[in-house]
DNA sequence: CCACGATACATAGGAATCCTATGCACCTCA
DNA sequence: TGAGGTGCATAGGATTCCTATGTATCGTGG
C-alpha cells in the first residue's frame, strides 16, 4: 500500500535525521549553544535583520528571540543598530567574532561527521544526492502550507 | 580539494538535518515533549531497560533520564518494576498507552512531512535512498569512537 | 491634527530539557 | 567485614522555549 510506505519513509527520514543531528550537537568540540548557532546562522544568511524577522525565519516567538539576541550581543557576537525606517526596531548584525564563532562551531560539528563518513566508505555521490534530497525538502518546507496543529486551537 | 568538499558535504548534511528535524517537531500536531518520544522511543527499541542503560543509549545524564522517566511513569507510559539481579536497580517498560502515545507521536510528525514530500514530486527511490544512508550513518555513530570534546576536559 | 489600532521589542513568570555534585542504598570482591 | 563501585534520587543551576503583558512608536482614518 503506497500511502503507508511514504509514512513510513516520512517517519525514518525524520528519526534518523533527529537522531544525527543530536548526536552531532552532543559530540561536536565546540562551546556555542545550538540556539545560539542557528541565530548566527540564520543572521548571516539574512543580513542585518529585526528581531521578529529572525523570530519568523527561525519558527519561535519573539520574546525567545529577543533573549537569544540579548545573549549574543552580550557575547560581543551580534550588534544592534537603530533602523532608521522604525524607531521602535533594531538591526541585528554579526560580529567579526561571531562570524568566527560560527564558522568554528561548523567545522566542530562536521570533523565529528566526517570520520564516520568516511568509516562508512560511502560514495562521495551518494552522499552528494542525500543532501541534495533534504536541502530540497528545508527549502520545501518554507513555503509549505502547513495547517497549524489542531489540539492548540484555543 | 577533496577534504574542503567533504567537511562541506558534512556540514550541509548536518545543518540541513537539523533544520528538518526542528520543523517537523514544531509543526507536528501532538502533545508528546519531543525529549519524551525520544525516551519512549528507545524503551520500545531496547526491551525493559534500567535507567544507566537509557541514559547511555540517549547519549544523556543519569539524572536527566530519571526524571524523564519519572515524569513518563505519572503520565501513565512507562511502568517500572525491580530488577530481580539488583535491588537498587528498576526496569522500564512500555505500557499499552506509551506505546499508542509514540505511535501517534510518530503519525503526526510523518503526516507533517508528507505534504511536503508529494509536493516536491519526489521519486520515493530516491528518498528511499538518502533514508537509507541516514539510517547507515547513524547506526555508525554508535560504534564511532569518537573523541571526547578536547574543551570539556576538566 | 488627533485618536485608535497595530506593531516592535522588553519584561515577567513558567515549562521542558539538559548539566554536575552529592547522598543513600545496594553490590562485589578481597 | 569493610572498602570501593554502582544505581538511582535530589539539589541547584543553565539553556531554550512559551504566553501574557507593558511601553514606545507607527500608520491610518476621520
Amino acid at each position: 500500500m503506497e500511502r503507508v510506505s511514504t509514512d513510513d519513509l516520512a517517519d525514518d527520514l525524520l528519526r534518523s535525521a533527529a537522531r544525527l543531528s543530536r548526536w552531532a550537537s552532543r559530540h561536536a568540540a565546540h562551546d556555542l549553544p545550538w540556539a545560539q548557532a542557528r541565530v548566527l546562522s540564520l543572521v548571516e544568511e539574512l543580513g542585518p535583520a529585526r528581531i521578529t524577522t529572525l523570530a519568523a525565519a527561525d519558527d519561535t516567538s519573539q520574546p525567545t528571540m529577543t533573549t537569544q539576541v540579548q545573549r549574543l550581543e552580550a557575547e560581543g557576537f551580534v550588534t544592534r543598530s537603530s533602523d532608521p525606517a522604525d524607531a521602535r526596531a533594531s538591526l541585528v548584525e554579526l560580529t567579526p567574532s561571531g562570524t568566527a564563532a560560527l564558522a568554528a562551531a561548523r567545522r566542530a560539528r562536521a570533523r565529528t561527521l566526517e570520520p564516520v563518513l568516511t568509516g562508512l566508505d560511502a560514495d562521495p555521490a551518494r552522499v552528494r544526492a542525500a543532501v541534495d534530497l533534504l536541502v530540497e525538502l528545508v527549502e520545501a518546507t518554507r513555503t509549505a502550507a502547513v495547517p497549524e496543529p489542531a489540539g492548540t486551537a484555543s
